[in-house]
Parts: C-alpha cells; sequence; structure tokens
DNA sequence: ACTATATCGTTGCACTTGCAACGATGTCAA
DNA sequence: TTGACATCGTTGCAAGTGCAACGATATAGT
C-alpha cells in the first residue's frame, strides 16, 4: 500500500495558501473600489510602466491576452484608463492612466503596503529566507 | 511619488509560483487520466481517508461544496468512486473510491512522487527550510 | 507591387466557478 | 408530537476563464 499526503504536496500547499492571501487582498480592493484581481494587476502595471500594449501587460503579469483585454475594457468604461492606438504600429494598443487612475492608486498603495507588512510580521523572522527562496524559484521558472 | 512593484508583492509571487507548479502537475494527471484539479483532489482524499462525506472534503481540501459535489458526480459518472447515503444521517453521503478509482491512485501517486522530488531538485538546498515555512505558515492561517 | 506569413487585440463558445436558494433530513425545546 | 431552526448535498444563475478563430495591420521574400 502506498501512501500519499496531499497536506504535504507543494503543489497543494502553494494552492491553498495563495488562494487564501489573494482572497484577504482582494477584499482589500475589491470592497472599497470594486477592482477585480485581472483590473488590479492592469492598474498596478500600468502604474509602474506608463503607456504600454495590451500584449506588453500579457506578457508582464501572466495573464492571458483576452482576460487583459477585458480588464482593460472594464477599466476603460470605468474612467481609470485610456486606451488609444500606437500610430507607429496600428496593431498595437497604447493604454495609460487618467487622472481618476492615478487616484486611485495612490489610495490603493497604502493599502496594500499595509497588507505587506502584516505578511511580514506573520512570518516573523523566517520573512527574508522565505521571500529569497520565492524570488530565486520564480527566476528560475519565468 | 509613491512606489510599488508588483514582482515584490508577496500575495502577486505566490499566484504566479502556485498557478505555474499547478498547470504543471495538472499536465500529469489530466493529460493521462483526465482527471481536473477538483477530482484529483476529491480522489486523494478518499485515497488517505477512506468512505467520508461532501462536507469533510469540503473542509479538508479548502473547496466549496458545490465544487465538490460536482467532482464527486464526475467521478461516479466515471466509476472511479461510490455514492451511497449514510444510513446514521441521510443528510450526508458516503464516498468512497471503487476498485478502477483505487487502481488509478496507484497510478498516479508514483507520479506525484516523482513531479515532487523534481520540484525538491529545484529548490536545491533551499528545499528543507522552504516548506519548513510553508508548513508554518499554512497552520498558522488555516 | 504582390503574396504569404506573423502579430495584435477582440470576440464567440464551452466550461468552471462562487454564491444563494432549495428540498430533504436531523435536532432540540416546549 | 409539534414547530422552529440547523445542516447536508444539489442546482440555477450570473460572471469569469482559457482557447480558438477572426479581422486588421505589419513584415518579408520574390
Amino acid at each position: 500500500m502506498t501512501n500519499f499526503s496531499l497536506d504535504d504536496f507543494l503543489p497543494y500547499q502553494l494552492a491553498v495558501l495563495s488562494a487564501q492571501i489573494s482572497n484577504e487582498f482582494s477584499e482589500i480592493y475589491s470592497e472599497n473600489f470594486g477592482l477585480t484581481v485581472p483590473e488590479w494587476r492592469v492598474v498596478v502595471h500600468l502604474y509602474n510602466a506608463g503607456s504600454v500594449s495590451i500584449r506588453e501587460i500579457q506578457a508582464r503579469v501572466g495573464m492571458d491576452k483576452s482576460k487583459v483585454s477585458r480588464a482593460a475594457t472594464r477599466l476603460n468604461k470605468s474612467g481609470h484608463i485610456t486606451k488609444e492606438t500606437n500610430a507607429d504600429d496600428r496593431r498595437l494598443l497604447k493604454l495609460a492612466l487618467t487622472t481618476k487612475g492615478h487616484a486611485l492608486m495612490k489610495q490603493i498603495i497604502p493599502l496594500a503596503n499595509d497588507f505587506e507588512d502584516r505578511l511580514t510580521q506573520r512570518l516573523g523572522t523566517n520573512d527574508e529566507p522565505f521571500r529569497a527562496m520565492l524570488a530565486t524559484f520564480l527566476k528560475a521558472n519565468i
């Protein structure tokens, strides 16, 4: 009789932990600002990267282009981002934050940092090595 | 101007890593045995726990009861598990692996262990502390 | 210039998901 | 026993998902 424990299985552990933390944080930007996870990711990337295409966001934050496209449509309708075609290559879009979108980020960032701080406290002294390993693992796999 | 890097944000890192590893592993049981993630979790838990209710699986593997219910229906139709009502409390079901379901697990477990070994190799010497922290974090949060 | 090929963002489709509502069953107090 | 309430598993529904196909645009070879 072969043994197998789901609790000790790394893919399962990661899925549970990731879902839990993601839900905790998404409550913050969902309840306060009505954002979904894909919308949050798009907005953050635009905040950092300025004016970029759908394709670049897709490659950068690991979401299917249809997901990015629909998130961008919603954000555009809600007035948080602009969508214009790139004159140099008219297949591409140029997405960018509006003033309203920028103001939104200014509000969310402190909340995100607070959340991150609370996570750090939960990890205690293990925080630094944990993050180091996460970074290493991510770098090796992407 | 406030700064914020998605790459260093723990919820994002965990989501990306978890999705990637989960996809890698799900290819194994999806392509070889046609299982979905919820089905895989149900089958594993039945393999470990014997005869249990939907409710217990829900609590144990962190899935909504409707998700467990639908996975159980599919597994029942494919002949991998049995569904009978619990005589002591007829609100409850008793789910259990069939011979076919058991044989399936016997095939998958070695593949799962192989996958876990390859993950361990990828983590290298960081494997043990990484898992220790994961376990601690999970225990503190569930 | 013209044709074949590639890339971009959108959309249709089938499927999954979470949530609420439901019927069925059990519990407990009056 | 009866009635109020709780719990179990299923199902309807709206929303989200990945994937493939599509039109529009760009590129490269001839």
